[in-house]
RNA sequence: GCCGCAGUGGCGGAACUGGCAGACGCCCGGGACUUAAAAUCCCGUGGGUAGCGAUACCCGUACCGGUUCGAUUCCGGUCUGCGGCACCA
């Protein structure tokens, strides 16, 4: 027997299948499909990290098992290369991020080969192409002419030093990620995409795919749909009302105060009647100051300013009661003012309680008391209505409903559903990303390009900075920037911002189905065979944002009849973390960062997708261990030794008959339920056995073979030449399990007393109640002692016996 | 603060739908092989008490309580850790 080199295997597999073209998806429309979609990485300069192989392996594993059952698999890979990272390396080292971003994919793809994916490498596909954002460019002219995408004045993190405008990450604390000064906000006009318009949508679908729970969670808590009512407030002295939102309109009688953000209009209009405006001026500078970041970090104490010579009417009691500035409410949800009802909301009990501001208990505690003093009472499950004028004596959901349409009668409100999913800032100035297809004409006002016209190339630039005004590097270009407009043929000029990163990843699982398609985003018989995609697996951090605006993007299409599904994933599932050994997130200022290089030299790719499949429970996060590696190489070393006790016998044993099919059973659920770690775990079980006897027969040794090819393709592969398997094991059925041999004919069960374990019998899997019970009396024998009140037997599980 | 997830031996983790807690792996201990070491193989391994002993009994799934013949699993409450966040009225 040769040792287990793995170097050797591993190059020889991964060059034949190349040469064999092994794992090329075919449009072979007849055959069932099954569509894989990992998230494709953004190449980064650090190179492949050793969480990618995780979720990799996973579907590698279900992708390779799917082909031997028949199924025409696609199952592609490609690159999400727009993105911060590159292009500030790009302005570091004057690099053209083209150039950087060719050799970081050029690492990944070498990284990825090593590992032995059965990916379809003719189907990459790369969103810095332009042959790729040519369409994502196509998509966003679409949605432009649909009215989804319009100009909005936004407010971004500016660094004042810098003169740049940050991502949300680089101004993490309200500082500038590069000069550590203070980031302000300023106000920008940018384009928005109207995901809003889609929030019923996308969240009706929900209940059409099979996304686990957590991740349905997020989509809905994110799309935030709410009941409520927008009540409107005369304001005293004056015609203007202010409007509020809310969702407790039964606690009406209850509102004490309210509170405007500090960016509402009806501030500067009534700056006259203002008496502290001074103060006014200095909270919102202050509030402005904030990035939204800070403002949104939490639990600082409430800030705020009376607004001094304004007050407002209750409607339905007609009580005067003041109105604040502060910045706990925000001008982007709602109607950017709140009614305050500090006895049963608890931001606003901790503002009313700051500044001494009064409050009124209108719903009733549990057993009538509460008390409103030491915390907000915010239960509306139980309780009547109190101090609340026509409302009173009802329950919440009964005053909820008799005060919206009290509202509605006397028109002072209306029934208003509101959604926490805010519109799609769609604009970055920056310099790497695709640009905008629109042109901007004094006459016309904003133009899309003619689709003839797409690509439009990102041009070549002297700087990838910013320029001074927070404009992307684009602006610098005049050349590229002065155009003719066209519509009227006057002068106009370019749209200078490029889209986000979200922009390519919204739609790649589509380009796949066809990469190479000149004339639309993929070709309709294409899209007809293969979607939706059947599995898509991929990061908790990804299960909001950038799964809402695929599915966005796609619904779109779907409306406008581009793609023949409602929902782009039929099924999402998510991965954890790899940690490092000491339990925390790698990172290189921690020392604890893994590179997959180094265990796929020392111990092989196959001991790498082995270990990080046994690493532990897939969607819980999992600290790495170098001991766990060993074990892993331990394992395979040992498949591979069981050639020298291998006999020439075709069939299963019959002392291994049960054991075969058990295994063949649970290996084959487990990797669909992503159990991969008690799939191996029952894998390491069988050849325990087979050694513990001293002997493999090769129909025993083929079947396990088979089964650990989708973990371990290289060894695997190599093992079944060497026993004189037919072809190659990436072409070979699936293992069949018969169910009627899974099953033991005697069990081994628990026997109780008041439900403590004391011995066990074995009974026959159609035993009668009377006769296993005869035998656990007789087992217990003399610790069987008092009354016996009950006989419980659970069939092939248990027996307890109550005794007093 | 809100949302989501988790808490089981020395460690990573198993346990179907409420039915023998600790599969499998690591570490560790003992043994075999070896001049020796590494590697490999075999045995043991949650804690405690009693016994020379195959054994017997008790305690044990973050904590407190509940439901049940029986709870790691279900319910109520508490604590701790991790992740996300747009203070969502």
């Amino acid at each position: 027997m040769e040792m287990y080199n793995h170097h050797v295997i591993e190059k020889k597999w991964q060059k034949i299948w190349d040469n064999e073209k092994a794992f090329k998806t075919e449009n072979d429309y007849t055959r069932p499909k099954f569509y894989a979609l990992v998230e494709f990485p953004y190449p980064s300069g650090q190179g492949l990290h050793v969480g990618h192989p995780r979720p990799y392996t996973a579907l590698d594993i279900v992708s390779r098992k799917r082909r031997m059952q028949g199924y025409n698999v696609l199952f592609p890979m490609g690159w999400d290369a727009f993105g911060l990272p590159t292009e500030n390396y790009a302005i570091q080292n004057k690099i053209h991020p083209k150039i950087v971003t060719e050799e970081n994919v050029e690492r990944f793809k070498g990284q990825l080969k090593s590992l032995g994916y059965s990916f379809d490498w003719d189907r990459e596909i790369n969103t810095t192409d332009p042959e790729y954002y040519k369409w994502t460019q196509w998509i966003f002219l679409k949605l432009f002419k649909a009215g989804l995408a319009y100009k909005k004045e936004m407010p971004i993190n500016w660094c004042p030093s810098c003169k740049v405008g940050l991502a949300n990450e680089e101004a993490a604390g309200g500082v500038c990620e590069r000069c550590g000064s203070e980031v302000v906000r300023k106000v920008k006009s940018e384009w928005m995409l109207k995901i809003t318009d889609y929030a019923d949508k996308l969240l009706e679908g929900l209940n059409d795919v099979d996304y686990i729970e957590r991740v349905k969670t997020s989509q809905i808590n994110w799309i935030g749909r709410s009941e409520g009512a927008e009540v409107d407030f005369k304001l005293k002295d004056k015609e203007e009302k202010l409007r509020v939102y809310t969702t407790r309109p039964d606690t009406l009688f209850g509102a004490t105060y309210m509170v405007v953000s500090p960016e509402h209009p009806l501030i500067d209009k009534y700056k006259d009647e203002i008496k502290n405006w001074d103060e006014v001026i200095k909270y919102r500078e202050m509030a402005a100051k904030k990035s939204d970041f800070e403002r949104t970090e939490l639990v600082k104490d409430k800030t705020g300013v009376v607004l001094d010579g304004i007050a407002a009417i209750n409607p339905v009691n007609n009580e005067e009661i003041p109105v604040w500035i502060s910045d706990y409410v925000l001008m982007t949800y709602g109607t950017g003012a709140i009614m305050a009802v500090p006895a049963h909301d608890t931001r606003d009990w901790e503002f009313a309680k700051k500044f001494n501001l009064p409050m009124i208990q209108v719903v009733e505690g549990k057993n009538g008391h509460v008390d409103i003093d030491a915390a907000a009472f915010t239960d509306v499950a139980t309780g009547k209505m109190i101090n609340s004028g026509f409302l009173t004596g009802l329950s919440v959901e009964e005053a909820k409903e008799k005060v919206k349409d009290f509202l509605t009668e006397k028109g002072i409100g209306s029934r208003k559903i509101n959604y926490k999913l805010r519109d799609w800032v769609f604009s970055r100035q920056r310099y790497w990303g695709e640009p905008i297809p629109i042109v901007h004409c004094e006459k016309c006002g904003y133009v899309p390009l003619d689709e003839s016209e797409l690509p439009l190339l990102l041009p070549d630039v002297e700087s990838y900075m910013p320029t001074d005004n927070g404009e992307s590097p684009l602006a610098a270009m005049t050349d590229w920037v002065n155009t003719t407009c066209p519509c009227c043929g006057g002068k106009a000029k370019r749209e200078t911002d490029t889209m986000p990163q979200w922009a390519g990843s919204s739609w790649y699982f589509l380009r796949y189905t066809d990469p190479c398609n000149k004339d639309c985003i993929a070709s309709p018989e294409a899209l007809k065979y293969w979607m939706p995609v059947d599995w898509y697996n991929g990061g908790m951090e990804h299960t909001t944002l950038h799964l809402l605006y695929s599915r966005f993007w796609h619904k779109f299409l779907y409306d406008q009849k581009y793609v023949p599904t409602p929902e782009p994933y039929q099924k999402r599932t998510s991965h954890g973390m790899i940690l490092g050994s000491n339990g925390e997130k790698m990172s290189k200022s921690r020392g604890n960062v893994v590179n997959p290089d180094d265990i796929v030299r020392d111990y092989g790719a196959d001991t790498l997708r082995t270990y990080e499949m046994f690493i532990g429970a897939f969607d819980l996060s999992a600290s790495w261990s170098d001991d766990g590696v060993k074990g892993c190489r331990r394992f395979l070393e040992r498949v591979w030794k069981l050639q020298t006790i291998m006999t020439d016998d075709e069939n299963y044993s019959s002392d291994m008959e049960i054991k075969m099919h058990q295994t063949i059973k649970k290996v084959s659920s487990d990797f669909e339920n992503l159990k991969f770690n008690t799939a191996i775990a029952a894998m390491m079980s069988l050849i325990n056995d087979f050694y513990k006897k001293n002997s493999v027969t090769k129909g025993e040794y083929q079947t396990l073979i088979t089964l650990l090819n989708p973990v371990a393709p290289h060894i695997t592969e190599e093992l079944w030449e060497i026993t004189g398997g037919k072809g190659r094991v990436y072409q070979s059925t699936w293992p069949e399990y018969d169910e009627a041999k899974t099953i033991e004919t005697a069990i081994e069960i628990a026997v109780q007393i008041n439900g403590k374990t004391k011995t066990t019998i074995s009974v026959g899997r159609d035993e009668e109640k009377d006769s296993v019970l005869a035998k656990a009396k007789e087992a217990l024998g003399s610790r069987l002692s008092g009354n016996i009140v009950k006989e419980i037997y659970v069939p092939g599980r248990i027996v307890n016996i109550v005794s007093k």
